[in-house]
DNA sequence: ATCTTAAATGAAAACGGTTACATGCTTTTT
DNA sequence: AAAAAGCATGTAACCGTTTTCATTTAAGAT
């Protein structure tokens, strides 16, 4: 592979010359310009650009820990963060972590030693131990979707709270009252907002919260089949169905499908995400909707601002809803 | 931050022995390892990797280019590469290129400029072009999924034609003879094998083949229901349809239920990939599994033996399928 | 006690760039 | 015409490791 003194040689200059030819142009002559040009054609010189960080400090790599890549969701985050990422010269290495913290503190420990320069976080959870933390303190993260709200960080998030009141008041006003919620993993504070938010419209409709409403999930297909399952079968059955996601939902309505349930004339099924599948699922889905895309683009760009020490403060940024209202939905 | 010259004068020892205590314990007398170890802890240091990985000429990295991370197929298939290359001590890069040429090559440069070691590419094109072969020829690539089966690179794929004849065969056993095919992009060799599977089976059952039964598609699933819309309105409607992949099947069924069409009563569907909303639509959806995530291990374990100098000539690993036989096929 | 051999350690070069500083040449100013 | 200023280029240090080679130290053999 030849190296920039092999182009330094073959036209006649010293390696600063082409280096600067490469870099600053304007700072040398037309004529040594076109000769060290040439020189780069002759002996097809590609700059070992492993050797340009290392020497400057910054690799231009971003780290990206994602729960699940699986997940159509986080596709589209990631979609929007590859986008922005290209548009401010970095790339994105994506970390696959199943939620699973030794695979995220391995990942995070790219950023402690110089193979990136930040990360992004999609999970509540600090990636980084103690023995990443760097003498001037916090390492360079910022953390999206699924939000911890300390005040250290950058955060991009949704106002689930209010993203799932809406969607619970749309329920009532179609004249439910007894509404079922199939909630994602305790420990996410995403299904706290949520379930917060889903009170907060009971609450405002004078109906009273009963815990028996509520069924666990994980924001799989096959948790919401399980709890569309054991939803078909209760003797005092909700006439709606709110799912925190919407592979959580198509799997409820498959189960309810099975059950012989009608939606929505028997029992009507909301989501959350507006992925892809939801408008092609049958009935179509009432659903959330998120600025996917926009979350990854949001993400990348707070980060570097981040990093070129633009922001001072940890700012926080609350992305808009929109409540989608097909066909999964009806009255009571 | 901390380098290898600030633990040798905290322990008293030259660089030399730091470096050698951290890559070759054995090759250092105890007393002085635990010198070392302690002044590591002391000054908190972490090696600089990109430091590591200029010296040492290997990154570690690997860039997959994938044409969309949207395609749950696909995020299967990134998980296996994860977890493969994880093991194996590699990095993973992934370029989301929505198969744009232009794209894929700006990541290809990555492994003509030292950022990565080597390349697997997704897709059946060459995200190669003749500024970037360095001088010893070929650059390390893997060409997995969907191919060029030209011999001058490793190659993972599936035959498709088999799996699509094995289809085909399946919807004829059920005593389907006029079958329709819903299609990917022409460009995509995909579309070409799994076509060829499609008239074999045909051809054996002797049934002729019509050309007025293929229906263009891009596997999304806007595609399958403008396809499906197509054929709900078709005068000799077939009894069945092959889509190309779950997408587009699940789709065109959307189609078909909007047509009033009962799947599989008046209509079969059959799709290809078994991703996991397969089994969770209604009815569940007759497909062709293909072990996504092996894909993935293959391909990365293949371009590590080659960068490992392990492999001479390009092997090609052919993947096996599994006809997936649920409820949206039957009988004519 | 002396010589040979092996093991442990240190000094310094190397990887491939960038860049501060020095040098030489040309042009402008007086 | 001499001095000052500006521009183009070269020299060499530097980034943080690894590794070769030389040197010192310890151990074993006679």
């Amino acid at each position: 592979m030849a190296n920039i003194r092999d182009v330094a040689d073959s036209a006649g200059v010293s390696v600063a010359t082409v280096s600067r030819t490469l870099q600053q142009p304007e700072r040398v002559s037309p004529k040594t310009r076109n000769k060290v040009m040439a020189a780069v054609q002759a002996v097809g010189y590609k700059p070992n650009l492993m050797a340009v960080k290392f020497r400057s400090g910054k690799t231009h790599n971003l780290v990206v820990l994602v729960p699940t890549v699986a997940n159509v969701f986080f596709a589209r985050v990631i979609s929007g963060m590859q986008e922005a990422a290209a548009e401010l010269g970095y790339s994105i290495l994506l970390a696959n972590t199943l939620g699973n913290s030794e695979i995220e503190s391995h990942y995070a420990k790219m950023v402690s030693t110089s193979q990136a320069d930040g990360l992004i976080q999609l999970r509540a959870f600090n990636p980084f131990d103690t023995s990443m933390i760097n003498d001037n303190g916090l390492l360079p993260m910022v953390n999206a979707c699924e939000v911890i709200d300390d005040g250290q960080y950058p955060v991009v998030s949704l106002d689930n709270r209010a993203a799932a009141k809406a969607m619970t008041e749309h329920l009532i006003s179609l004249g439910h009252t007894r509404i079922a919620m199939i909630k994602g993993p305790n420990s996410s504070p995403l299904t706290q907002e949520r379930l917060a938010g889903y009170k907060d419209a009971l609450e405002q409709a004078n109906i009273t919260f009963d815990e028996g409403m509520l069924f666990p999930g994980d924001f799989t297909l096959q948790a919401g089949y399980n709890a569309g399952e054991t939803i078909s079968r209760l003797q005092k059955r909700p006439s709606a169905v709110f799912c925190e996601n919407d592979e959580t939902a198509i799997g409820a309505m498959q189960a309810f499908k099975q059950a012989n349930l009608h939606v929505p004339n028997d029992i009507s099924v909301a989501g959350f995400d507006d992925i892809a599948f939801s408008a092609f699922v049958d009935p179509p889905l009432t659903t959330i909707a998120q600025p996917a895309e926009e979350f990854g683009r949001t993400a990348v760009t707070l980060l570097v601002d981040l990093l070129n020490g633009k922001v001072r403060k940890a700012p926080k940024v609350i992305m808009p809803f929109e409540l989608i209202v097909r066909e999964s939905t009806g009255k009571a």
